[in-house]
DNA sequence: TCTCGCCTTCTTTTT
DNA sequence: GAAGGCGAGA
């Protein structure tokens, strides 16, 4: 039989796995032993050589990022398209399915999604109510018993019913008020996606049937991190042609705190009997010694089962390890690292830095910008967790869901218009008392004269008026926005307060503008998005002749609380502009945002987490020391917890196909406090021949030139050691780097508690020696020169295109043709690219 | 009702 | 070190 695909290429495993399309299958597939290639390549043999439809095939992967990277891979092993094919994440796919049926369980296809942020108020708010002491009940613990119920499919008045410990039945209050408001306001957060689409399926077979019917073949990818929820879906969709494929490792396993079971992969057997197991061992991606490392670390961990990649490539380079003083070192050697490879040929695009924790990527960042080398942060979402960004983004969810109480409380005050907490309050009663939303409580108090005063009315009718107006709008998105958000006054206010951090905030609005200017343009083509079978018969697709005409929905469950869509629509007006919840729903799942960043070529930073299942020719791990990677302490009492941080340290240590760097850092400063940790004990299980060591702990001292400067703590001086690696170290000045170098060299890997200086220290010394803080500029201007020149035309991704007038250092100015204004913007970090 | 300043707490990790 | 919460004062 002629393949579609080169099938040749392919080993025996993975060959097996890939011809393996009727029935359950599993694929355990060790790091990089071409498991993605196998997905892709199954598929494209189904559909080119069996004839399988693509509509007949749903992929699901654990990240937005994956299933771009999919699709695009498929997109061109199938010249033919691939339209109709899901490809997305589990989430991406329950919003699909609930949207489509919503109203079957009692809410409007336009349900508004709650990101973290959003259901964190909600229940903040909740506790608020019921009186509940966050110091005595931590909203953290709360939220995460919560969540668990969820997705142990255990519903408020069951999880009520068992609550015995105190905790518990507090969780229990907020669970049950927190259904209740999320349901009136025709909202789900993350764990309702995928529990309500579970209860989709189950109680409603006609839907389960559809989606059972049409999807023929399902893989699923990052199986050992599905949860309970995931899983029973997962099952229920394959459950009448059984053609389910799973991909996973075991070792890879890094998501057990939301849920995630690996069980699921050890118990597929026992599910699915009859299903094949291929097992894919030889790595394809990583030279001898990294995959030398990565198997000695992993192999530490008792809970596993036993297996061994190989590999037929090289040895390759040994990984280097170094010891910075602190973390500012720790990024500039990073960075002069980072150089030395593009001048050996490498190119920005294929080196990545990892580490542990979000809150590292700061100061990475900051030494990253000094150095003039460009990145780019993936899954960071600082731009859309900015305040005047959820502001607008507020405006925009109460405007396509009016019954969205977080959101109008959000912005019901958002510019000021005199509505205080106490009028808040009134609203809520009022709410309350005619069983309706708090936004129609909104319209109700307009005509309320006793209980408000007429100021407080007159406010109240200006910002219901918003709504109208806002739904009504149509037309380009940009311009639909930009006129909600003129509207709201946002802009006028920040405007008028005239400080340069309210004219950030605007040029923030601005690029948020932009952002949807872009996602207009690049999510108007059909790829991606996931149509129903009525939606591809519109299109003229030819849907199979065996295709059972879709099923007659059943009368919808009477909602809860939230209004129909259609009664909004009769209240309100139709939403006109059909592109925004569109909009809202990427950006509340999240699609990450390089996506529409442009070309600009820069370096990759990230968390371990989300560099799953990707790979980088060059990677920087940061940030290995005991506290930081494994994380936190709490695992002396769970040694299972300390497993999933090497398990973590297994991905990062396996994304690397060439060169890999492992940093940690003498003394570190956390929340306001230097710590000394002891570097992490996975370095240590990383066998001596696979790995040199450098840095402060071994080969003294090293600089890379560039970098002296004062640093902003106020330890400054002449010395060449205070100078460099300044700072409190265990307790005295460092007037050489000696101190520093033999105390830290002899730091035992683990088992020792970190040493912790109080902040008060620092504090102090500021004051007594206010540091100058002098902007270090790299002595050879060329290297940031090199890149932007005067004269040069350049693209920002919001401003348009504009010519540079002056290059200096970190920042450049540029003259804008569209505006015809003159912007400072800092190199490497706007998103501006040179345009020849 | 708003604004300012002091206080505490906080860091996993992603959808 | 920052962000969010809370209380005091305008």
């Amino acid at each position: 039989m002629p393949y579609a695909v080169d099938i040749d290429s392919l080993n025996p495993a993975q060959k097996e796995a890939v011809l393996t399309t009727e029935g359950p299958l599993l694929v355990l597939a060790g790091a990089g032993s071409g498991k993605t290639r196998v997905l892709t390549y199954r598929i494209a043999h189904l559909v080119a050589d069996l004839g399988i439809a693509p509509w007949r095939i749903l992929a699901i992967t654990f990240t937005n990022k994956a299933a771009a990277e999919m699709r695009e891979r498929l997109g061109a092993l199938l010249p033919d398209g691939t339209r109709g094919m899901w490809v997305c994440t589990f989430h991406a796919m329950c919003v699909r399915m609930l949207r489509e049926d919503a109203d079957l369980l009692g809410y409007t296809g336009q349900f508004t999604i709650y990101d973290d942020d959003d259901s964190r108020r909600m229940v903040r708010d909740i506790m608020q109510a019921l009186g509940i002491e966050q110091k005595q009940y931590p909203l953290n613990m709360i939220r995460s018993k919560i969540s668990a119920a969820k997705n142990a499919m255990v519903d408020p008045d069951e999880f009520s019913r068992r609550a015995s410990t105190p905790p518990e039945q507090k969780a229990a209050q907020v669970y049950l008020e927190l259904e209740r408001r999320l349901r009136a306001a025709n909202a789900m957060d993350f764990d309702d996606l995928l529990v309500r689409a579970l209860e989709l399926l189950r109680t409603r077979p006609e839907v389960l049937e559809k989606y059972q019917e049409r999807f023929r073949y399902i893989s699923v990818d990052e199986y050992q991190d599905t949860n309970h929820v995931q899983y029973e879906i997962a099952n229920l969709l394959a459950g009448r042609y059984q053609n389910l494929m799973v991909v996973g490792d075991d070792d890879q396993s890094i998501y057990s705190w939301r849920g995630a079971d690996i069980s699921n992969i050890l118990d597929f057997e026992q599910d699915f009997p009859a299903a094949h197991v291929v097992k894919l061992e030889q790595n394809y991606r990583s030279t001898g010694h990294i995959l030398s490392a990565a198997n000695a670390v992993v192999r530490h961990n008792s809970q596993r089962k036993e297996k061994r990649l190989f590999t037929a490539a090289g040895d390759g380079e040994k990984i280097q390890a170094y010891q910075a003083s602190d973390e500012r070192d720790e990024g500039r050697w990073i960075a002069s690292e980072i150089e030395k490879l593009r001048a050996g040929g490498m190119s920005y695009d294929d080196i990545a830095v990892f580490y542990r924790t979000n809150a590292q990527s700061r100061i990475l960042e900051d030494m990253f910008l000094r150095a003039g080398v460009p990145y780019k942060i993936v899954g960071g979402t600082r731009f859309f967790d900015r305040a005047e960004i959820r502001d607008v983004m507020a405006y925009l969810k109460m405007i396509v869901n009016p019954a969205d109480e977080m959101s109008v409380k959000r912005v019901i005050n958002t510019p000021r218009r005199g509505i205080g907490s106490t009028s808040i309050a009134k609203i809520e009663e009022l709410a309350r008392e005619n069983r309706c939303s708090f936004f129609q409580a909104c319209e109700i108090a307009t005509a309320e004269t006793g209980r408000f005063s007429a100021k407080v009315r007159a406010a109240l009718g200006d910002f219901v008026a918003i709504v109208r107006e806002g739904r009504r709008m149509d037309g380009e998105l940009q311009r639909v926005v930009e006129a909600i958000v003129e509207q709201s006054g946002l802009m006028q206010a920040l405007r008028a307060e005239g400080t340069p951090e309210a004219e950030g905030r605007v040029e923030n609005i601005q690029e948020f503008l932009g952002v949807a200017a872009e996602f207009e343009e690049s999510h108007d083509d059909i790829e991606g998005t996931l149509e129903s079978l009525e939606e591809l018969r519109a299109a003229g697709l030819t849907v199979g002749a065996e295709e059972v005409a879709a099923p007659q929905p059943p009368a919808p469950v009477a909602a809860a609380a939230a209004q129909t869509a259609d009664e909004i629509d009769r209240t309100y007006g139709a939403l006109a502009c059909k592109a925004l919840p569109a909009l809202l729903e990427w950006l509340a799942l999240r699609s990450d945002l390089d996506a529409l960043a442009g070309e600009t070529r820069a370096i990759t930073m990230m968390t371990v987490h989300s560099a799953k299942g990707l790979e980088f020719p060059a990677v920087f791990v940061a940030g290995l020391e005991e506290g930081i990677f494994p994380h936190v302490a709490g695992f002396t009492d769970d040694p299972a917890k300390l497993e999933e941080e090497r398990r973590l340290a297994y991905v990062a240590i396996t994304r690397a196909r060439k060169r890999l760097f492992l940093t940690y850092a003498a003394t570190r400063r956390t929340y306001g406090s230097t710590q000394a940790n002891p570097r992490s004990r996975f370095v240590g299980e990383i066998p001596a021949a696979d790995i040199e060591f450098s840095g402060v702990g071994s080969s003294g001292f090293e600089g890379t030139g560039w970098e002296k400067r004062g640093d902003r703590r106020g330890t400054f001086g002449s010395g060449v050691g205070s100078d460099m690696y300044g700072g409190r170290v265990f307790g005295s000045y460092t007037r050489s780097t000696g101190g520093a170098v033999r105390h830290t060299s002899i730091s035992p890997d683990a088992g020792r508690k970190p040493s912790t200086f109080g902040s008060g220290t620092s504090h102090r010394q500021r004051s007594a020696a206010p540091a100058p803080k002098v902007e270090q500029r790299r002595p050879d201007a060329a290297k940031a020169a090199e890149v932007f020149a005067p004269g040069d035309t350049v693209r920002h991704k919001t401003f348009g295109t504009g010519t540079v007038i002056t290059a200096s250092g970190d920042m450049i100015e540029v003259k804008f043709e569209k505006t015809g204004q003159v912007k400072k913007l800092m190199k490497g970090f706007a998103p501006i690219v040179k345009v020849d």
